[in-house]
DNA sequence: TGTACATCAGTGAACGCGCGTTCACTGATGTAC
DNA sequence: TGTACATCAGTGAACGCGCGTTCACTGATGTAC
């Protein structure tokens, strides 16, 4: 969150480097409220009017704030979307960690495991649904080049995680090949997320559904 | 591509309304080239610089145009990114098209299905890799809300094609549920196709393998 | 418990810059006779 | 085959605007005594 201090940007048109951590943190409540708002504004703005349309003075205005007072927490508009990301992902990453824990991926019948798995996913894409941006924060991280190592770190973390739960419950695969297997599956329930999301027109239990068992099925036909 | 003509730009922080049609069609050989080289100059800056900062003046610049030149042709870098997004699923689609044509769902072995579709997949992955933007020009199409509509209607004729190709090779479940289906499972083969080539560390050939057998075996659940 | 002072939080107004876009123009290509 | 003219293609230079950002300032909150 709040490492580095001095901004660094750049002309032309080449790769930008741009200092995307915050700055200042909140030290009074009155503070830590419009530090709040401006991430929640910044959230709801980018599902509006999109990524690039975004903009610090947007933010400012629709938040009722002075532009200064948006530079004391953040340097730029990609801080915000930094700490969106942060916060998005680690709220998923913990559901999924949580899930781990208590026994998620525990060994039994196919349709166990299959229900076992819905229910995840049908929790982190609530976590999605509920948080400002929902999806929308998550293809920011994709579009902005800057952002993108943010995404890779956590689903690499998470997809270890996965793999060596998967090992403690006896899974014959190598750990390379189970990360492997980890990340491509977590992937795709994101990529079913999205269509739910963006689609809520479609039958989400059915989507979700089908994601789990081809997910089963996998690690099933890994084993042999 | 040419249809409407004149562009309606709004301002304020609602959702935007922009002519994101081609305006005059290039009718000499020199204008063709000029056309193609704003094209392809937008599609490499696009993966470059990302979305935000693509702009008309930069592509201008790149390409050794001046902006009336690119004005000539495209209202505003929207329709640029329409047109490329045009192409690029044009091709895509047509690829599909093709190996349904060629018998690409055609009943068989289990092995020699999964075959089938990692042939498909591959050849997908090809024509996007070569496309100048490649995956983010798919990327910007999620992202820029007024040009979903184009992804949309792209995957739900795919998926229609699919779906009714299916059954004419005999599946049983209902054309909606395939539709449904289709529409799903090419999600998935293009999210195994943004890891695959955003990170070409990866074993490509592990990753659509896997894919492809979770979509046949996905199939083949749905018959029981 | 009240006052003085330091620090934190936020404002109003302005700045330079690049973007999108257009105007008036020049040069290139095609065509009629 | 050459010339005159119409149309197509592209240029140089400028514009208004919103964006990112900062300066000098005021107001709010916390704290020492």
């Amino acid at each position: 969150m709040n490492s580095a201090k001095k901004p660094v940007p750049r002309k032309g048109d080449g790769p930008m480097q741009v200092e995307t951590a915050t700055k200042q943190q909140p030290q009074q409540a009155r503070a830590q409220d419009t530090f709040e708002l401006i991430l929640d504004t910044a959230g709801h703005l980018l599902g509006e009017v999109g990524l690039e349309r975004l903009s610090t003075n947007l933010v400012c205005r629709r938040a009722g704030l002075s532009p200064p007072a948006l530079y004391r927490y953040f340097p730029n508009k990609y801080a915000i979307l930094r700490e969106l990301g942060d916060r998005l992902m680690a709220r998923q990453d913990q559901a999924v960690l949580d899930w781990i824990e208590e026994g998620g991926l525990a060994a039994g019948p196919f349709e166990g495991r299959v229900a076992s798995i819905l229910r995840l996913q049908k929790q982190v894409n609530d976590i999605t649904r509920q948080f400002p941006g929902n999806i929308y924060v998550l293809r920011a991280l994709r579009a902005v080049p800057m952002l993108r190592d943010l995404r890779m770190a956590s689903s690499e973390m998470v997809a270890e995680k996965i793999a060596d739960a998967i090992i403690a419950n006896g899974h014959t695969a190598s750990r390379e090949r189970l990360i492997g297997s980890a990340r491509l599956t977590t992937e795709l329930a994101y990529s079913a997320m999205e269509m739910v999301l963006e689609e809520p027109g479609r039958d989400a239990h059915q989507i979700c559904t089908d994601v789990s068992k081809m997910i089963v099925t996998h690690y099933d036909q890994l084993s042999d």
